[in-house]
DNA sequence: GCCAACGTTGGC
DNA sequence: GCCAACGTTGGC
């Protein structure tokens, strides 16, 4: 079990949106990124726990815990002529771009900060403080157990 | 709204 | 394959 760090905006769909979704579920998708799309296709697993990240908007930082439900699959918006990110190079039979299934484990009653992880010494190696644009991330078990323990 | 960092595109 | 131009991410 691997543990890993999805990022979204949650003006566009939250924490909250997966608190109200059927079964706490959603499809997490709209991944056009190849880097983040390799670590969905290639490496995400069923059981793999995630932190939900809130990016551009007014509490940035961790908002939750969800765990992965269904493998990677073919995002589906790919194929959707006139969709925002229909991909002209995709086929159904070759597809580009993957999805996953999440389920919502525990909505924080306060979000875990930015500024509080950039604080955070032992965390100065996490990949959300090294390298950005990157919506798909891993967590090594250390530093998942550092900030499920300032929760 | 600004802009740094980084990814992608496309001409050569 | 290089690299300039351009687009996007995402914190501030």
């Amino acid at each position: 079990m691997r543990y890993w760090l999805f990022k979204t905006e949650p003006d566009v769909f939250g924490v909250d949106d997966l608190a109200e979704a059927p079964e706490q579920t959603a499809r997490w998708d709209e991944i056009r990124n190849y880097q983040a799309r390799n670590f969905l296709r290639d490496e995400v697993r069923i059981g793999d726990q995630v932190f939900i990240y809130h990016s551009s908007c007014k509490q940035l930082g961790i908002a939750g815990i969800a765990e992965v439900v269904r493998e990677a699959y073919p995002d589906p918006s790919q194929f959707e002529p006139g969709h925002a990110l229909f991909d002209v190079k995709a086929a159904p039979d070759a597809p580009r771009w993957f999805c996953v299934d999440i389920r919502l484990r525990e909505r924080f009653s306060q979000v875990i900060l930015l500024s509080r992880l950039k604080a955070q010494p032992d965390l100065e190696n996490m990949t959300l403080l090294r390298q950005g644009r990157l919506s798909v991330q891993p967590v090594s078990a250390a530093q998942w157990q550092i900030i499920v323990s300032i929760r």
